[in-house]
RNA sequence: GCGGACGUGGUGGAAUGGUAGACACGCAAGGUUUAGGACCUUGUGCCCGUAAGGGUGUGGGGGUUCAAAUCCUCUCGUCCGCACCA
């Protein structure tokens, strides 16, 4: 080769290719779902929607680029892979700039939303936008507000109470990381514990079809499972009645009890005391200058800091209760180590068989008396769940209306159906005010009862929880203009349920579990014929920043995806990422092996200017089968990082010996899943085919070509490696000829000679150990 | 506090009972007039040795096994979640 072929072989720019490509499978329509294309049927690949933030980040690169991966190996396989993506559009960002900046929430949601839609362009990815969801437009939100008032009617959705962090200025709840030292982020005053009326969605009636059985039909992680099982934490046990002592016994009509929760009823002879929660009803009656300072300040801390704080606190009532076992009086004390939230906020402590009760008796020198586990007390059988009903009430201004109308003489009224949705009026009010946002909008707020008919009845002021509407937005995907419910019946039979889950690890005990909640409420009314919506779930984990920290912009931290897709392409970018870690592995972004993947990149890229006309050996073959198999199933798996190094050994391998036509062919193919562009142009430059790489057959490798005609054998003695020797495969069977065979190599025999062999142990192609 | 996960070279990591450190980054030495992010060769856990080779080694202690990064147990450490962030 003279110089001037090198000097004409083209070289390596991805931004001369990436967006060439892009535009033409736009307008091929290659990636768009169309039916009964593949010979395996339907494979719903399905991601955790974005927030529209504004700008795509590494995380979101994370999840799509390489759930991209997968849905491309997929298809190559022979799936019709839907691959659809839309906005969880709603939510306290959008509300927070409009406050900061002045921008209405829903201009700035959707300006992000149009830019963001950009930045997913670059990305690559064979997403079918077709279907999508974009929970802040009407369209979306009535089936919302549907959804709503079938759980209303069927007593899913109902009014109760819960003690919440409020703020008495804002007249809002706050969520604990808005709380900055016991103060509102917004206004700087103090944040209070109270029992606050709010909309709860009843999930607790589910909590026993929750619980993941031992072997699930469904390819979900342990951790998951596990997580969800402790979260909704059945315990059974018992109520029990202590009956107060009343200050003047002579008053024995009104004899009230105290209800406890107990999961060791066997234990109550060991009960000598009582602690109650301070928001627990009987505190209230205790007119002790000291108890209410008490409950004053734990009102201050909120649920976290209580569990968190190690230094027992409490205070005695002055009052006793009776054990049932015992008859004994014994004290009762109030403490905010227990949780009102929780059983019946009172609780019997034995401090001889419960580790937090024996410090509290330590403590305050209560009595510690043995218990014989032998108590069996009346008392009535109860299942107790440490989950509890999910609040879905925000006094906030971007989300979906409560469809409901609050009549003075009817109560609460749904609006029908044929009125929804009840849309969120643009001109607001937002600023907080000491009220919900929308509750200052007179107009809105003012409704006729949809019973009665009597004018001057009110809306519902409040939004739902936006966990709300992504709680089935991948139901929506699959008929996402669908005018007559939230989704058409006949689509979701087709497409669910969902075949591989992608996400963040930081939904297990959320988002997954509300949407299993949601899929077990449609199969109840009739609309799916499923348990769980997802076959299969994928938690990825996080990409820090350099720093080690959590990419933040206060830090200075972030690493922003379009530059570095600048600097190097979609395509290294995208290996990159398959190749710094394992999926599920959280770690730091560093720059620098970045190059090692764009070298990679362009050693393929020379390689096929140096095609050879050879006959392949058949270590050869057995080199290109295995990669085949290695990396097909490691891309099922969502094993990226190692698929990739496959192909790199691979390469190594072809850069020694050389490389033939058909060898290469099925190198990109390989390869295409990950460097979609990159494959596609030495695709059509080295094949000369018309056609898109991304829609050929993934190449199968044949057996015969997996086993190798010699195997390193290891030898070991009493466990140790001495020798590693090269045996032909047929001899492999015969642990005779094996064994005679390594006790001929010097490193082995200098080691047996002279020794009694006790034992040899035999792993057919593997390993021989011989004890002595 | 409760629940979950993890701990392997200078770095990211590979190996799920059978050759620890694949693959890559970095580093070192050598080669090569080397502009489109250069490339090629060799070496690279640690200790002894010119080498052959030997010893040692997966946070620490103990155990099971012919064989342990992997299983069990104790211990130390790190990270994540805990209900209104999405």
């Amino acid at each position: 080769m003279n110089k001037n072929t090198i000097k004409t072989k083209r070289k390596y720019f991805p931004s001369e290719i990436e967006p060439k490509w892009r535009q033409i499978w736009e307008k091929e329509g290659i990636n768009k779902f169309k039916e009964n294309k593949g010979s395996k049927g339907k494979y719903y690949n399905l991601v955790e929607l974005p927030y529209p933030s504004g700008d795509l980040h590494l995380g979101h690169w994370f999840s799509f680029a390489l759930a991209d991966v997968h849905a491309r190996h997929k298809r190559m396989i022979g799936y019709d892979v839907f691959f659809p993506n839309g906005f969880d559009a709603f939510g306290l960002p959008a509300e927070n700039a409009a406050i900061k900046r002045g921008v209405h929430p829903k201009d700035w949601t959707m300006k992000n939303i149009e830019n963001m839609r950009k930045q997913f362009a670059t990305m690559g990815t064979m997403i079918d936008w077709d279907y999508t969801a974009i929970t802040c437009l009407p369209d979306y939100y009535k089936w919302n507000q549907w959804i709503f008032l079938k759980m209303f009617e069927k007593g899913i959705a109902y009014r109760g109470t819960a003690l919440s962090n409020w703020c008495e200025t804002d007249k809002t709840v706050l969520a604990n990381e808005h709380i900055e030292g016991g103060k509102c982020w917004r206004c700087g005053n103090e944040v209070v514990q109270k029992e606050v009326e709010q909309w709860f969605l009843k999930i607790t009636n589910y909590a026993d079809e929750l619980i993941w059985p031992q072997d699930p039909k469904v390819d979900w992680p342990k951790e998951v499972r596990e997580g969800q099982n402790n979260w909704i934490g059945r315990s059974e046990g018992m109520l029990l009645d202590f009956e107060i002592v009343e200050k003047d016994r002579q008053d024995n009509k009104n004899k009230k009890s105290i209800k406890v929760f107990t999961t060791r009823p066997d234990t109550t002879d060991g009960a000598t005391f009582m602690v109650i929660a301070p928001e627990h009803e009987f505190a209230a009656e205790i007119d002790l200058k000291d108890v209410s300072e008490y409950i004053k300040m734990s009102r201050k801390k909120t649920e976290m800091e209580r569990k968190e704080d190690r230094t027992k606190s409490g205070i005695f009532t002055g009052r006793y209760v009776v054990n049932p076992v015992t008859d004994k009086q014994i004290p009762v004390w109030i403490s905010d180590y227990v949780l009102a939230g929780y059983g019946t906020g009172a609780i019997m402590a034995v401090p001889f068989a419960d580790e937090r009760d024996r410090e509290f008796a330590e403590k305050f020198k209560l009595p510690i008396i043995p218990t014989s586990f032998k108590s069996k007390p009346k008392g009535e059988k109860k299942v107790n769940y440490h989950l509890r009903d999910w609040s879905i009430s925000r006094q906030r201004y971007w989300g979906t209306p409560v469809p409901i109308i609050h009549c003075e003489s009817c109560g609460l009224v749904p609006v029908l159906e044929k009125d929804l949705p009840v849309e969120l009026p643009y001109n607001v009010d937002y600023t907080p005010k000491g009220k919900p946002p929308l509750a200052t909008d007179e107009q809105w707020l003012t409704a006729k009862c949809p019973k009665c008919g009597t004018e001057g009845a009110k809306r519902d002021a409040e939004t739902l929880d936006t966990f709300f509407d992504s709680a089935w937005y991948y139901y929506r995907y699959v008929s996402p203009n669908y005018n007559n419910g939230p989704f058409e019946k006949s689509e979701v039979s087709k497409l669910m349920p969902v075949d591989v889950y992608v996400g963040g690890a930081e939904h297990t005990l959320g988002h997954t579990l509300y949407a299993r909640f949601f899929t077990k409420f449609f199969k109840d009314l009739g609309l799916v014929g499923f348990e769980e919506f997802a076959k299969k779930r994928v938690q990825h984990g996080v990409i820090l920043g350099p720093d080690g920290n959590r990419m933040s912009k206060s830090r200075g931290n972030v690493v922003n995806p379009d530059d570095v897709v600048k600097e190097y392409g979609t395509d290294t970018v995208r290996l990159y990422l398959s190749f710094m870690m394992p999926y599920e592995a959280t770690a730091p972004w560093s720059t620098g092996a970045i190059s090692g993947i764009y070298r990679f990149l362009k050693r393929i890229w020379e390689m096929s200017q140096n095609l050879e006309k050879m006959d392949l050996s058949t270590s050869d073959y057995n080199m290109m089968h295995r990669t085949i198999k290695k990396v097909g199933e490691d891309i099922d798996s969502f094993s990226f990082n190692t698929a990739v190094s496959t192909l790199m050994t691979w390469l190594n391998y072809l850069t020694e010996k050389g490389v033939s036509k058909q060898e290469f062919e099925v190198f990109l193919k390989l390869i295409a899943p990950f460097a979609p562009h990159f494959a596609e142009e030495l695709y059509h430059s080295v094949v000369k085919s018309d056609n898109s790489v991304h829609l050929q057959e993934w190449p199968s490798y044949q057996s015969k070509y997996l086993t190798q005609e010699a195997v390193q054998v290891v030898v070991q003695v009493n466990g140790k490696l001495r020798d590693t020797v090269l045996v032909y495969s047929p001899k492999l069977k015969e642990q005779k000829l094996v064994e005679d065979l390594v006790k001929q190599s010097e490193n082995v025999s200098k080691y047996l000679s002279g020794q009694k062999i006790r034992k040899v142990i035999y792993i057919e192609g593997k390993l021989i150990n011989f004890v002595i």
